[in-house]
DNA sequence: ATAGGTGCAAATACTTTGCATTGTA
DNA sequence: TACAATGCAAAGTATTTGCACCTAT
């Protein structure tokens, strides 16, 4: 794996958000530093990125989202806002690890939560 | 919401395997004895009885995956050979409900744990 | 009779891929 | 210089939607 100005700008935006960006979200951002960046080369990266384990691809409402942070945690979807809290705990994780089987070897456990938030920001 | 024969035919698919299908499976096993049902109407009504609870509709490797089985459980799923595993597990569930602040009200809870499973069947 | 539901076809939304070219190691 | 990565455009996949007709209630 070469590194490529794109690959590194689109890990340096992820990781300067505390939001969960989709890919397109991603390609604006990065493409007013970058104007020739190309949405598809956001996705290849972001694919990259997260087999690799610098990011995490989460899976929500039919569309992928990308979060920088890659230490445990679970996330919160509001369904009024659409927002996507992350909510730390390791806990959770020890906890369902403890509970699996033998035969299951877990790489990755999502936990997502829908509802409504009141959280107002 | 009325009952119509697709729609019944849907539920009493889903309610009779434990498996995980998608629409398209759905749709093509209801097809065999309701040769006139389209695709569409099995979306309509995998969605509307989601939203009703009586199934539940799950995001699994961007597909949606419907499962007739709703009571409180989490899933596996094996990377290699894209089995979905129930993982009835009432405590788990029971102990992310607990951990949530009291700003962030639930309505449902996806766990869904990916990695290699060495069942043999 | 009148909503809600169905079948059909077209549209949508998101993501991936083929290919010629570019640029990193 | 070789091979990974990019830009561009096109294709692919899964799901939704508009509309006329149908059918439970």
């Amino acid at each position: 794996m070469r590194n490529t100005p794109q690959r590194a700008k689109i890990l340096e935006y992820l990781k300067s958000v505390r939001t969960h960006p989709t890919a397109e979200q991603v390609y604006k951002a990065v493409k007013k530093n970058m104007p020739s960046i190309t949405l598809a080369t956001v996705y290849r990266n972001l694919n990259l990125l997260a087999e690799k384990g610098d990011i995490l691809r989460l899976e929500i409402n039919h569309e992928y989202h990308y979060d920088g942070f890659s230490h445990d945690h679970i996330h919160f979807v509001c369904e009024n806002t659409k927002k996507i809290y992350d909510i730390d705990d390791k806990e959770v994780l020890k906890f369902i690890m403890k509970r699996l089987g033998k035969n299951f070897i877990p790489s990755n456990v999502d936990v997502i939560i829908r509802g409504e938030c009141n959280v107002h920001n």
